[in-house]
DNA sequence: CAAGCATATACTCCTTGGGTTATATATGAG
DNA sequence: CTCATATATAACCCAAGGAGTATATGCTTG
């Protein structure tokens, strides 16, 4: 699994994560909450553990996982490049359709090879 | 292509719309960015548009692409609510130790079927 | 020590998706 | 009309990864 974006394609990765936002959980409990088979379960845990994304502690025969933030707050900074777009979208749109307006019907283009 | 975060998983896809903060571009200047086949930026492009993550414009035979903010929105909706947990997670963690200090170092537990 | 529970790992099967090659479509130039 | 350019689509191959089954490991209790 080679980037963070990959780890979180998985809707049940996901669906791991979202049920442990504030509450940690054993992975039997997980596993009843996403009704997946164990091995599925302790499957997708690995890879978020190697992703960073959970922790777990050991209590007897359990391992208790937890969310760990580091790598969600990589996928928020990816992101962070797109904000400033998504913000000013609608007054670039406007200058775009300025733009088109006074600009005389683009017709001939080849441009390659002048 | 089911989700979003499956779309934005791929790392050619991840470098297109990197690509198109700020500017439009042409599938021509994209293929030459990404050095990518032809054909395989033609896939890429394909699937972000059907998932609104771009649209296009037809200007003679070319097609130019821009960012359409709606897709990321959504990704950063689903951040959301790991933002007040993660600016939360030092003092969770403090609260945490606190409770592990406190508590008997737990020893026995099956707790299923009491 | 034996038995039982909780979790991890190995292995196989099968689907999905990305790259590649070849071809189709459409537009503009001469 | 013919040729070149730009992009899309189709068909194929291949690797990766998720589900499922079986098994291993480890801890607890009696």
């Amino acid at each position: 699994m080679t980037s963070v974006f990959e780890v979180i394609a998985e809707p049940n990765r996901r669906a791991i994560l979202s049920l442990l936002v504030g509450t940690e959980q054993s992975v039997g409990e997980i596993e009843r909450h996403l009704r997946l088979p164990q091995p599925a379960v302790s499957k997708h845990l690995r890879v978020l553990r190697d992703a960073g994304f959970v922790e777990a502690t050991v209590d007897a025969q359990r391992r208790v996982y937890r969310l760990t933030p580091k790598p969600l707050e990589e996928v928020d900074a990816w992101l962070e490049q797109f904000r400033q777009f998504w913000s000013a979208h609608i007054d670039a749109l406007e200058r775009h359709l300025d733009r088109m307006d006074r600009s005389p019907r683009t017709k001939k283009r080849p441009r390659r090879k002048p």
